[in-house]
Formats: C-alpha cells, structure tokens, sequence
DNA sequence: GAATATAGGTCAACTTTATTGACCTAAGTG
DNA sequence: CACTTAGGTCAATAAAGTTGACCTATATTC
C-alpha cells in the first residue's frame, strides 16, 4: 500500500472516530438530564427493537457481563421504563419490554440520532443510505474473517 | 417520519453501533498484548498524524483532562514510542512525536484498521469511499448546527 | 424422582479510567 | 513586575466495568 493510499484511509480513520464520538454526544446529553448513562440507552434501544426479549440475549447483544448489566437494568425497571415479566414458554426467562413511559423515553433519545441520519440521506439521496449501509455491514461482517 | 422509515433508520443506529465496536477490536486486541489501552492508541494515531502536535493540541483534539492524558502519555514516552521536546519557537511547548518504535507500533495497530477499510472500498468500489466519508463528515459538521 | 443444567439475581472485592481541585515550575507577554 | 499560558503532578473521588462466589427457581435428562 502506498504512502497517498494509506494516507486517505487515515483520513476514514480519524472521519470514523469523531463521527461516531458526535453521534453519540447528544443523546449523552440527554441521558444525563435523567440521571443515566450511556449503557441504559442501549438497553432502551435493543429491548424497543426486540420486545420480549431475554436477560441473557440482552446480554450476548451488548456484550456486557451479567453484573454489569443488572444495576442500570434494574434502575430502568425501577424507574417504570421496562417491565420484566416471566415468559409463558419457560418461567426462568424474563421477557423484557417498554413501557408507554419507557417508549417515550427510547424515541427521545433515538430520535436526535435518527433524524441526524435522515436529514443526511435526504440530501444526499437514497443511493448514499445504501452504500453507508453497505460499508458498515462489511465492516461487522469481516469479524468473522479471523 | 413514518413507521417505516423510522424502523429503516434503526438499521442504521443498529449499524453504527455494532459496526464501531466491530472496528475497535481487533486493535484492542494488540494493544492489550502490548499492556496499553484504547487510549495510547488514540495519542500515538494523533502524534503520528500530526507530528510536533502540542500537549495543549492533543488535550484538544481527544477531548480529555489533562490528568487523563498525563499517565498514557508518559507511560509511552517511558516505553521509548512517543519523544517530548520543548518547541524552538516557545519552550514552554513541548511537541511530541513518534520514535522509530512508535511508528512501527502505530503502524501495527492501524494497519488493520486501514485494511479492512481498504478491502470493503476495492470490493464496492471509489464511489462508495467517497459517499461513506461524506457521510460521516456530514454527522461531525451537524454538531454545530446545534 | 434425583441429579444436573440453565436463567436470573445479588454481594463483595477489585481494577481501570476518568473526573475535579489544588498547587507547582518555567517561560512568554502586557 | 504582574499576569497568563503550557505543562506536570498529587490527591480525593466517581463511574463503570471486571471476576468470583453463592443463591433461588425452573427445566431437562437419566
């Protein structure tokens, strides 16, 4: 690889840094004003996008250990965000979901990202979501070249 | 925004998320072997970047205490990457850059951040470089507009 | 039915990585 | 000379994570 080459790919460097470091400035912000953090906001996020879902997938997702995951789970359920139901299917899982109070709360939060990302595609066209996506799809899938 | 485009926009936060952390660790993988953090990472691709940046410049590009800054950055002058020398044009000013050893190690480390970018943007091609970066470029400018 | 495995919860000790505040020297600048 | 700036360092604290150990309840397997 020559020194121009390597020299453009540390610019994707350095964009992919302080792009993802001010995407999530906002909702940090915001998450501060309730008292939470950063963690809390990710499990908003998966649990509105997989309802129902389980402790442990929870925990597989966002790659956290079991006690990491318990004080801001448990704040989140205590605060009337999420409610923790056993499953039908089997009495030992607990399915998590949003609350009315908790759904508010995740759309908040997302929405700032969300819109960010909206108002970019929209000026720079459908195809511009596309290859964004691409590139980030490859980027998670090549894990699983080594 | 309708329900679907807002379910779209989720892929993409999704993407974001899992993509970041996808990227970081592989390099944090080889700093652990070296007994340094994501931090000293960050200093040597600035220094290596920005060669003769300033202490003061650094605090400022990474967005940390000075306190935060002062042990990796000592501990990597201490290791023989990083040299410190005071400014010819104030000495107060200490610039720092990379020893021999250093860029041998920050090349290590992003190498594998440069290849994996490199092989997605030869598969989709010159274009799809060009609209990732202009997309992330467009996430950091939005931060002002707030 | 007893043994074992799984899902989840909790306590404790510890580590890492950051924060803020205070204070220091050295070197420029008005 | 007074003041500011660049940088360094100590101390107390906070936050967010880790591992290990141990508990209950419920399924599953032999």
């Amino acid at each position: 690889m020559d020194k121009k080459r390597e020299e453009q790919l540390n610019e994707t460097l350095m964009l992919f840094y302080f792009a993802y470091r001010t995407f999530t400035n906002e909702p940090d912000r915001i998450l501060e004003e309730h008292g939470i953090q950063r963690l809390h906001h990710r499990i908003l996020f998966f649990v509105a996008r997989t309802p129902n879902i389980s402790v442990h997938e929870l925990l597989k997702t966002l790659e956290v250990s079991k006690q990491a995951l318990h004080a801001p789970m448990r704040q989140l359920i205590e605060m009337g965000y999420i409610t923790s139901e056993p499953a039908e299917y089997d009495r030992r899982v607990r399915e998590l979901c949003l609350t009315e109070k908790g759904q508010k709360l995740e759309r908040q939060l997302s929405n700032v990202q969300r819109g960010k990302m909206n108002a970019i595609f929209e000026t720079m066209g459908p195809d511009s979501e596309e290859t964004w996506k691409q590139v980030m799809k490859k980027i998670i899938d090549n894990e699983k070249d080594e």
